[in-house]
Parts: structure tokens; sequence; C-alpha cells
DNA sequence: TCGTGTCAAGATCTT
DNA sequence: AAGATCTTGACACGA
């Protein structure tokens, strides 16, 4: 069983669970007019969240990236005094019980600024406060270890092995929560699908394999002899794969709008033996993903799921 | 209504 | 040491 997904916003609407506000703007508000501000973003925010969740279903998507913003300002000071977990406490059940009877897998990507390897305790700090709302947002909604949260190794600070080392020692700062759906995921700059698969086998926490970064980083490695250790790294967990294609030759590492179907097809045929999630990132976003169905459809592939 | 500056945040490269 | 870049969409404001 395959199952494909993709991120935060549907292309053609304006109806996203992305919407927020800014410092700037609240600064200028009563602590009532901010109050009332920040509880109308999240609750538009839901709202579009039961939307694209039943958009999702009608379209037989069930794997979909939570927008990081989701909670307007979530880790500001600016709404330390603000309980948005009691608020909507009958919200968060009842996005959790529609992802429940329909199956729906919800993840995160915490933003580029939370960098677990850091050697900042100012940056470590904000970073495990970052985690810690991803998390707890997806407690709130009661959801299984499935839903994870993708991050990256983070910086170099020349010294790869030394940076590699200090993700692992920061992991064991995290609080619970966090550390039961915390993976990593291989980058197209600094951290190779080799280092990021030793650090998770080490720590024991599952890998995301990003199939574009490793062909803009590698050191010649066949992708496909490392496919059953990254599948153990998930356990009894269904394993994620992130896919997308290059823009173009001069700007490889750039995400296409959509994805190459004879690419996809012949790295899923690859893999016709195991079941996971692929997440498309895409610019055309759900648009690409139901393209990529339709060619698929035209050529005569479909394997169960797609 | 439309165009534009700004946005919570870090690492790394450039000057 | 300071500034630009990455990447990137959407908010907020002024024309």
């Amino acid at each position: 069983m395959i199952r494909l997904g993709y991120a935060c916003i549907r292309l053609d609407s304006p109806n996203n669970p992305n919407k927020k506000t800014t410092v700037a703007q609240l600064q200028k508000l009563s602590p009532e007019a901010r109050l009332k501000k920040l509880r109308q973003v999240l609750q538009t925010n839901f709202f579009n969240l039961m939307d694209i969740f039943a958009y999702n279903v009608e379209n037989r998507i069930f794997l979909y990236r939570l927008p990081s913003e989701f909670v307007p300002l979530a880790t500001h000071r600016i709404t330390e005094d603000w309980d948005w977990a009691k608020e909507f406490t009958w919200d968060f059940d009842k996005a959790g019980a529609y992802m429940k009877k329909h199956r729906i897998r919800l993840t995160s990507h915490p933003g580029h600024y939370s960098i677990l390897n850091t050697d900042n305790p100012n940056v470590l700090k904000s970073t495990i406060a970052d985690f810690s709302y991803h998390a707890r947002v997806f407690d709130l909604m009661g959801l299984d270890d499935n839903s994870v949260l993708v991050t990256h190794v983070g910086g170099v600070y020349n010294d790869k092995e030394a940076s590699l080392q200090r993700f692992a020692e920061h992991f064991e700062l995290l609080p619970e929560n966090v550390k039961r759906r915390l993976v990593v995921e291989n980058d197209d700059t600094s951290f190779s699908m080799i280092d990021v698969l030793t650090l998770c086998e080490q720590i024991g926490i599952p890998m995301v394999l990003d199939v574009h970064h490793h062909d803009c980083l590698n050191n010649g490695e066949d992708l496909y002899e490392y496919i059953p250790r990254i599948l153990d790294t998930w356990g009894t967990r269904t394993p994620k794969f992130h896919f997308s294609s290059p823009k173009c030759e001069s700007d490889f590492r750039s995400h296409a709008d959509h994805i190459d179907p004879e690419r996809f097809m012949e790295w899923v045929s690859r893999l016709s033996d195991y079941s996971f999630d692929v997440m498309l990132e895409c610019k055309n976003k759900d648009d690409a993903l139901l393209t990529l169905r339709r060619e698929m459809k035209k050529a005569g592939f479909s394997p169960e799921g797609l």
C-alpha cells in the first residue's frame, strides 16, 4: 500500500489553515484585542483545517502536513499568557476524531530556524520550545506516533562528526512526547543519506529519506541498497519518504512545480514489496498530486493505494 | 483593488 | 564584523 500526500496548502484555495498575524500588529492592540485577534486566527485555521481534511478525503488523500503557523505565534513571548490548548480543546478533539475516523496521517515539519544540533544555548532552548509546540498540537489531537515531526540534522559548524554527535546529545534533552515523534531527514547540502541513517540508527529514531536531496548530495551510493535499513528505522510505524523533482539541470536543487511521472514510477516500482507513505514536495501541492495520479493511470501504472 | 515592504526565527557565504 | 542569501507565502498598509 502506497499513499501520497502534500504539504500545508491547497493550490487553488484561499482558505488554508496557515492564517497568521504579526508581532507588530499585535503590539498595537490592547491585551483584550490581542487575545481576540489570536483566537480569531486560530479559529479560522481550525475551520480551514476541517475543510482541507474533507477535500483530502474526497480525493483519497490520507497524508497531509500541518502548516507550522497553525497556532499563530505559538512559541513567541507575545502569546505566553494565551492558553490556546485549553480554549480550543473541543476543536482539537474534533480534528483528532475526524482524522482517526478517516485514517488521515498528519505530520509536521518545524521551520528551518529550529536547529537541534546548534552550539548556541538560546537557539537550543527555542528549538526545544518549537518542537514541543508541534508535539503538543498532535498530542492534543490524540494522534499516534505515525504523526511525526520531521527535522534536519542542522549546521555543520566546521566539524561534521562533532555536529552529528551534538544532535544525538541534544536529542536526549528533549521531552518524551517530542522524542517519540521526532524523525530526521537527509538534506541536500550537508548531511547525506548515510550520515542521517547512521545517526538515526545510533539514536533509535526513524529516518525520512528525501529522494531528491539524495540525488543532490551523495557519494555515489545506490539508494536502493539502503532502503531495507532505512525502513527498519521505522519499526512498526509506517515509513515515510519525501519525493520531488528538480526544477532543471542548471537549478537542480530547486523543486519543480510538478512531479516527473517517469522518475516517480521508476522509483516506486523498485519498492513494490513495501508499504509506505510519500510526501510530494512541490509548488503545485495537491494539484501536482492529482496530476501525477492521472499520469500514472494513463500509463497503466496502479499499485495499491495510489 | 493592487503593489510593495515586512515578517519570529539561524547558518553560511560574501564583502 | 556586518550584510546578503537561502526560500517563500501571506499579511498589512499605503497609493
